[in-house]
RNA sequence: GCUCGGAUGGUGGAAUUGGUAGACACGUUGGACUUAAAAUCCAAUGACCAGCAACGGUCGUGCGGGUUCAAGUCCCGCUCCGAGUACCA
């Protein structure tokens, strides 16, 4: 073999290894430049040839900017805390520690054989604890805080303790819960020490509120929406409810503005920050209540909140609407109604959010008996409720204004509600009018004639005055929900006292997960952790004692929740700028060089989760002076997917007998999944090696088409259930690391979903044998020469250097292997193989193919690593040209092309052309209406 | 449903600011080398029409319109596919 890459692959594997070469350096001269790659879940599957996809554009990046002359931080870890490895555990009772670090082995081999250059030394590991400590850390900080909306920050919780003692907290324009009552000074400082824990746990960033969950009574535990299938779960088949729990909630809302302005400060991709401009969802209007007729809670009369971005349609207001969970819906429930209410609420419970959302066709709704009472006309507005409002959405309550809202409208004609038209000069008798600019309002008394912005102003006013609205922003962004009824999380660092949440101090931590005998919930349906016999916190000792110590006294029960995987994942890029610190999560030392990250690259699915919480986290931790930067991630990439091409068999309903593709549609077939791996390219089933995949296919019959059996094949997401994963380590195998490297890249842009093919992975490889070949004679011995190397070799040569450096930083690598392929094509026609231009070449392609480069450039005679080599500069004197294929076009169809100097003037280029034999031809007699002349570019003869 | 993407030969894709559509690869076909095969190299290859050949012609970037001397690219209206949709990571 020539280019024996099985062999150069591993030496510089063990050479990068042993040398530490990508190891990143705290104190450094030189700019820092930090690329990372979206944390991965080391999953039972080990990794696919989907994953790699964006570690190598990072990596052709990171090694970029190491030739650039940058400090570069490139490191990997992984997000090892999970619920596949609890399912696991659950099914065969494996400890999802054992589990996660053999999947972490696994990944860690695979990672290493495609020769990434990452720093091994600062991998992390969020299931570690010397990880989750600070991950525990960070909660008790969220808990020890408060947001200030006057100084839009979050501030320590002992300040507003402070101003409560001062001066009561009607003056604080805190984050806070709906449901604070106003208290004096004086108050205050006569609560009982435990009603002023209550009192603070309304205002800080992590509090206990009841948030909806999916309920799974017999699994006896909380569904990811992910493990609901047509309303019922995934394991089992069980139904699956909406039910209220006591959780704890994250306060991000209380960032809402900052989230959305931060936006405009980095450089992600318009599309996806659009995604999280609407995840926020701000919109401006007001809020509005309505006095519910006839009712008073605890003496007090009963009041509806909505709110509403188009307060100027208040007269159009005939009903409103709550969520079937709204909390006033028991209490406003006429006893002629209840039976009806109840049933609907029920039926309610049992759809998801998401079902309720996409689901406009069905109207469903019911009337409460009760009224509310209009603001202005004091006419009764009757209270219904239905499934198209969500409990977590804004109040939970709308005002419908049926002839301006479509939804409104559908709900106002199914139930026979009346449509009250508040429109000047608009038909509403087919549908709800919601044009804003240009509206006048009529039927509206004070409103009447105003047009829409001068109604909205006019009509927040009247509310204002009697006291039964205001201006309003609202943000869709809900607080999100931190705990987690799971076993493999990390435990929250708190127990309680009389039911109030107490923090464990930073020097008892980490609090360790617990060891429990099975990782089920409780009989009496306690997340997992209640299956632990040692967890209760002794507040002398510091430390976990047995369950049966608790005396509430000195000791007492810990939480028995476990953190959300976003948890060690919103934070962990600043654990790898120091992560063996025992003190500090990280040194202001290292935070303060590193600062955050320069180049993020990961999949569009984040777009909206973790992507969100780990700005969140950053601006508090900002806020609280334990960082210096207001976003996590400047730069951000998404890679595509990479999709798999399933292999489908048809199996004839009711029989164990199996029908090639053509025959499938002629007769009742079932589609089944077949492994990828036993089908070949021309997509001809390996019978036998099917009959011995699974035992129930073992007396399968055949019917072929002309002797061979051939599959369906579609594309899908690559997963295992779906048996169409290509992992890695057969190609490393069969045409090495940098074969791969180059042809995940060749295979489009970075961006964009594919399919995974393997067809063209020998033109790939090929290129990279015709590479070697330039420094080889025929007989495999390494010759280049210090000779001159020919003008076209040096503007092969420029040109290439050129286009590969504006593709990375444009991120476009599909086309720079393709520019390498044309390069070293054009070397071989040119027989080149001097110095001047092969040793540059070979710095160019390391980044890409960084094996074969390290051997060349030992072969060339340098004995350091190709890693810091400088990168070659382009010259623009090699590639000056003097004349320009033209293309001729009539009536803007290219019929020929003409040679020009550069220099002509449009006159002479149109003397030339028009004078031309073939321009003649072409116009057959006629006379042109118009030349168009584009110097540079293209001639366009117009008649 | 809502939000965000995408659609170009047999296949993956290229086309910088509206200026030669199909670069580069794969596949296919033919040829060279070989006893043969593999490997390698050379040539052709969007579809259709015409022709002995040379020179040609028509259509063509998901669909329907539009703007322009010129549209894969810009505008309007659709179709289909993918991702996210708040407890998968």
């Amino acid at each position: 073999m020539r280019y024996n890459f099985n062999q150069i692959e591993k030496k510089w594997q063990e050479y990068w290894a042993k040398n530490q070469t990508f190891k990143a350096e705290n104190n450094s001269d030189k700019p820092k430049y930090y690329v990372l790659d979206m944390f991965p879940y080391p999953s039972g599957a080990g990794l696919h040839v989907g994953h790699p996809l964006g570690y190598i554009a990072s990596d052709i990046y990171a090694r970029f900017k190491r030739h650039k002359g940058f400090n570069v931080l490139h490191p990997q870890g992984y997000d090892s805390f999970g619920l596949p490895a609890e399912q696991y555990a659950i099914q065969t009772g494996q400890h999802p520690a054992v589990t996660t670090e053999a999947n972490i082995n696994r990944y860690r081999e695979q990672l290493d054989q495609i020769g990434f250059s990452f720093d091994w030394s600062r991998e992390v590991r969020t299931s570690e604890p010397d990880y989750y400590k600070w991950t525990q850390w960070i909660f008790i900080q969220l808990f020890e805080s408060w947001y200030d909306h006057n100084s839009e920050r979050a501030r320590p919780i002992s300040e507003l303790e402070e101003i409560f003692a001062a001066e009561g907290n009607s003056g604080v324009n805190a984050a806070c819960d709906d449901d604070v009552e106003q208290f004096s000074s004086s108050q205050w400082n006569s609560f009982s020490s435990e009603e002023k824990q209550k009192q603070l746990l309304k205002y800080r960033l992590t509090y206990l509120a009841e948030s909806e969950v999916n309920w799974c009574h017999q699994l006896g535990t909380v569904l990811a929406n992910d493990e609901i299938v047509n309303g019922v779960s995934e394991r089992g088949g069980y139904p699956v409810i909406r039910k209220k729990m006591t959780q704890w909630s994250m306060r991000i809302s209380a960032y809402s503005e900052r989230l959305l302005q931060g936006l405009n400060t980095i450089d992600w991709t318009e599309s996806l920050k659009e995604s999280q401009r609407n995840w926020i969802g701000k919109s401006v209007g007001a809020s509005v209540r309505f006095k519910v007729k006839g009712i008073r809670i605890n003496d007090k009369d009963a009041w509806i909140p909505v709110f509403t971005t188009r307060p100027d349609t208040i007269y159009g207001v005939t009903f409103m609407t709550l969520a079937p969970e709204h909390e006033l819906v028991e209490k406003i429930t006429t006893a002629e109604h209840k039976d009806e209410v109840e049933a609907y609420v029920e039926a309610t419970a049992k759809r998801s959010e998401r079902e309720r959302m996409a689901d406009v066709k069905t109207i469903s709704g019911v009337f409460t008996g009760a009224y509310a009472e209009h603001p202005f006309t004091k006419e009764p507005v009757p209270i219904w409720i239905g499934d198209y409002v969500l409990a977590g959405y804004g109040t939970g309550a709308v005002m419908a204004v049926p002839c301006g809202d479509q939804r409104d409208y559908e709900f106002a004609k199914h139930f026979d509600l009346p449509i009250r038209n508040i429109f000047q000069d608009v038909d509403i008798s087919e549908e709800a009018y919601s044009g804003k600019e240009g509206t006048v309002i009529a039927n509206s008394d004070f409103l009447d004639g105003l047009e829409y912005k001068a109604a909205l102003q006019k009509a927040i006013l009247e509310l204002e005055k009697i006291g039964q609205g205001k201006g309003k922003t609202n943000y869709r962004l809900r607080d999100a929900v931190f705990s987690r009824q799971r076993y493999w999380g990390e435990p929250f660092p708190v127990y309680y006292v009389n039911g109030l949440p107490q923090m464990i101090e930073k020097e008892h931590l980490p609090l360790r997960l617990p060891e429990v005998e099975k990782y089920l919930p409780t009989e009496t349906g306690e997340p997992p952790l209640g299956n632990a016999t040692d967890w209760a916190w002794d507040k002398e000792k510091n430390e976990v004692v047995e369950n049966s110590k608790i005396d509430h006294k000195t000791v007492y029960p810990l939480e028995l929740n476990t953190m959300p995987g976003w948890a060690g994942s919103s934070w962990y890029l600043f654990r790898y700028m120091d992560p063996h610190n025992e003190e500090q999560f990280a040194s202001e030392k290292a935070l303060q060089y590193w600062e955050n990250v320069d180049l993020y690259i990961g999949g569009s699915e984040h777009a909206t989760g973790h992507l969100l919480y780990s700005r969140f986290w950053t601006k508090f931790l900002t806020d609280r002076g334990f960082l210096t930067v207001e976003e996590p991630f400047k730069k951000l990439i998404n890679q595509g997917m990479i999709l798999g091409t399933s292999a489908f068999v048809y199996r004839l309903e009711g029989e164990n007998k199996f029908v090639s593709k053509k025959m499938s549609e002629a007769h009742n077939v079932q589609a089944i999944h077949a492994d990828v791996s036993m089908v070949n390219a021309s997509d001809e089933l390996d019978i036998e090696a099917f009959k011995k995949w699974r035992p129930e296919f073992a007396d399968a019959e055949f019917i072929t088409e002309n002797g061979q059996y051939i599959v369906g094949r579609e594309v899908e997401k690559m997963s295992k259930s779906k048996y169409n994963v290509v992992n890695p380590d057969d190609i490393c195998e069969d045409y090495g690391a940098d074969t791969l490297r180059m042809y995940e890249m060749f295979l489009g842009p970075l961006e964009q979903a594919k399919p995974w093919n393997t067809a063209g992975i020998t033109g790939v490889h090929n290129f990279l044998k015709k590479l070697w070949n330039l420094y080889h004679d025929h007989d495999n011995n390494f010759e280049v020469s210090d000779g001159k190397a020919s003008v076209d070799s040096l503007k092969t040569l420029h040109k290439t250097i050129k286009k590969v450096t504006e593709d990375i930083e444009n991120f476009s690598f599909n086309t720079s292997v393709s520019t390498f392929m044309i390069c070293v094509n054009e070397l071989s026609v040119q027989k080149c193989n001097f110095r001047e231009v092969l040793e540059p070449l070979v710095v160019l392609i390391a980044p890409y193919a960084p094996h074969i480069a390290e051997e060349l450039w030992q072969k060339l005679g340098h004995d350091s690593s190709v890693t810091t080599a400088a990168y070659p500069v382009y010259e623009e004197k090699y590639l000056i040209e003097s004349t320009k294929e033209y293309p001729i076009s009539f009536n803007g169809k290219m019929r020929f092309t003409l040679e020009l100097r550069l220099d002509m003037s449009k006159e002479e280029i149109e003397k030339t052309v028009m004078a031309h034999e073939k321009t003649q031809q072409q116009l057959n007699g006629r006379e042109p209406k118009k030349v168009i002349i584009v110097p540079g570019k293209i001639v366009n003869i117009v008649g």
